[in-house]
DNA sequence: CTAAAAGTGTGACCTACATCACACCAAATT
DNA sequence: AATTTGGTGTGATGTAGGTCACACTTTTAG
């Protein structure tokens, strides 16, 4: 079986496997044990990261110190405070492990050459763009529009999966709804 | 002065004469009247429009017939029903004019065109891509994060000029908060 | 193996915001 | 000029979901 990073990117766009021996160059593997930071506030976001295993989390925590969890990134999902890191600026935005976790880390410069070098590689990326935005403009309409009740269901149908691997604190977290109120739901 | 086009593909990346009128010439120009609709719930999604003067909504009408406003589009604004544009499926969003409006429409033909064609152009609608998607994710963290006054306040501080333009209701439906509500906050 | 920490459920109570109902005013429409 | 329509404010009341407090169980770490 192929990479599972070449499997990603070829479900948009067929790589030969020059090309994708050479995109991977760009790439550093790394491990994360479970509660490890892949990114603290305030850090410099020097990556992006695909995630080839385990679970991790995207969050924020506000001045009474409340988590609001952004995204799970979980197998074949990239994770990063992407306005620190297109910005080049500091993190407002933590990511750790809620498992241990494989990534392989992409900084912007690689992340930029790539681009420019590959037509199809800016390509990838905007597709890969495109459907983030619209993931996130229906998360905004789910939270405007439905009551816990119904974002609850939302997520369990879409993302069953998650339901096993993470604790409903998390959950709570991520639909914004206190964790006494999604325990009175389900 | 240049296009209002030409401006605002420039922030991102030059072009020469030659190459603007081409991309311009994929673009085709409209107007409509306040209250007109450039796109209803099951039409076909034919085009992503950019705003070149007035002032428009992006919105979904609930069960219970309550607006959720997505997205206003003013001057150098985007707007479009990208789910529905992007998978060349009807669309469950509608948009209309709050105020008389001039745009340019961009078939997703024409886009996918232009994007093979001009590597630049790719890397133009990766980077605004990307900027949306970060804007969504702030919105969700602020409908995560803040009460209604704190939305409400930090919404005037982005776009103050929105205020002078849009009914309160409308500013209530994109809030997410009820425009009885929102008349006690100000 | 034991102690601490993390995860979960549930009752009692509280509050931010919704809903309903009405009044008033400004702007379209006839 | 008269009349409908759209926008806005405000009181009274209802409710979804928050907060606090506690108990119990499971996992993690020393």
């Amino acid at each position: 079986m192929g990479h599972k990073l070449r499997q990603h990117i070829e479900q948009i766009t067929p790589l030969s496997d020059a090309e994708f021996d050479y995109i991977l160059s760009h790439f550093t593997p790394r491990k994360y044990k479970k509660h490890q930071f892949l990114l603290q506030v305030d850090d410099p976001v020097r990556n992006d990261f695909f995630v080839l295993s385990g679970l991790l989390k995207l969050y924020h925590t506000d001045a009474e110190g409340k988590e609001h969890i952004l995204q799970f990134a979980m197998e074949d999902w990239w994770i990063c405070d992407y306005q620190a890191y297109f910005n080049q600026t500091n993190a407002t935005l933590a990511i750790d492990c809620i498992e241990d976790v494989e990534v392989l880390c992409l900084s912007l410069q690689n992340r930029d050459k790539l681009c420019s070098e590959l037509h199809k590689i800016e390509h990838f990326f905007r597709r890969k763009s495109n459907g983030g935005y619209i993931a996130m403009q229906r998360r905004v309409l789910s939270l405007l529009n439905n009551n816990a009740k119904e974002r609850y269901e939302q997520l369990l149908a879409q993302y069953p999966m998650l339901f096993q691997r993470v604790p409903k604190t998390l959950i709570a977290a991520y639909l914004g709804v206190s964790r006494e109120t999604l325990s009175r739901l389900s």
